[in-house]
DNA sequence: ATAATATGGTGAT
DNA sequence: TCACCCTATTATC
């Protein structure tokens, strides 16, 4: 389940249980071999993460991940248990072990090629500084529809189907709303927003966007999987708050959902705060 | 058993 | 806009 906060989880989890130890890196499904030979038996430095990419560094080698649509993590601790499926990249240290599989991209790049990369990402939520201003530059410059700006990576790295469905719920923006139509308030609520919704990702290791009085009581503190979201995946279902069906379409080959009466059209009124005013509290839920 | 689907991205047309 | 890559899980026959 690769959004942003997928990545800087596992980033911040590998480092911790990785970093400073010398790695055993090994393919063995056998695509990455050769590569895994340039850093196998290594000390690994750090692992870093931005947007949806990930970063473990090796000296001057950099093992890039990028998980795709279907890329996933294991991981343990003792020896590593014998190879089930397609494990693309397997590490192995005396803190135990961990297994990729079906990442879209898998190689090993010169801190240069790091920087190529970063240079065509823009700004992360999830940054320790979180820097809006570049995106909003994009945003407010473009006649393409939010919904798409919010999924382009150089706009706003991180960002993916979910979080795009549920920022612009959470700040009834209609989706088609020409990024250069969006008021400069709404997108500093949004961003901020989507620090707070994207953090809570990170520690939770789940997407919950609720508010709590949205949603039925948490059983045993937690949120319910059919609880946690207002539009993403429920297409004909009722809207949290004002029961129209909510409703899905394609953009750009991504299912797109929204309530059409909370996200309806609207004239816009500069210098308003068009987003959460008298709506949702401008705080991430408590998960 | 087979098909559809998924929180993503690239490169060709 | 489309074809395609990657893998696992869920839905449908």
């Amino acid at each position: 389940m690769p959004e942003g906060h997928t990545i800087h989880r596992l980033a911040r989890r590998q480092h911790r249980q990785f970093a400073g130890h010398t790695i055993t890196v090994s393919s063995p499904q056998g695509r990455f071999s050769a590569a895994a030979e340039s850093v196998d038996g290594r000390v690994l430095d750090r692992v870093t993460a931005h947007g949806k990419h990930l970063f473990a560094w090796f000296g001057d080698r950099v093992v890039h991940i990028h998980l795709g649509l279907f890329g996933k993590y294991t991981a343990g601790e003792g020896t590593p248990p014998h190879p089930i499926g397609a494990i693309r990249m397997r590490w192995t240290a005396v803190t135990g072990w961990t297994d990729v599989r079906g990442p879209t991209a898998c190689e090993v790049l010169d801190p240069s090629g790091v920087e190529a990369i970063l240079a065509r990402l823009g700004p992360d939520p999830l940054a320790r500084q979180p820097q809006s201003a570049a995106a909003w530059t994009r945003i407010t410059r473009s006649k393409a529809p939010i919904a798409g700006l919010l999924m382009d990576q150089s706009v706003v790295a991180g960002i993916g189907n979910v979080y795009r469905a549920e920022i612009l719920f959470r700040h009834r923006v209609p989706p088609l709303t020409p990024g250069r139509e969006l008021a400069e308030t709404t997108w500093e609520c949004m961003w901020a927003d989507l620090v707070g919704l994207m953090r809570s990702g990170v520690r939770s290791g789940r997407i919950v966007t609720t508010e709590p009085v949205h949603r039925p009581p948490a059983i045993r503190g937690r949120v319910g999987r059919t609880d946690a979201n207002y539009v993403y995946r429920r297409a004909g279902e009722p809207c949290r708050i004002c029961s129209t069906s909510v409703r899905a379409e394609l953009l750009s080959a991504r299912r797109l959902y929204w309530c059409p009466t909370c996200q309806a059209e609207r004239r816009h009124e500069p210098g308003t705060v068009a987003g959460m005013a008298g709506r949702l509290p401008a705080v991430a839920p408590s998960v």
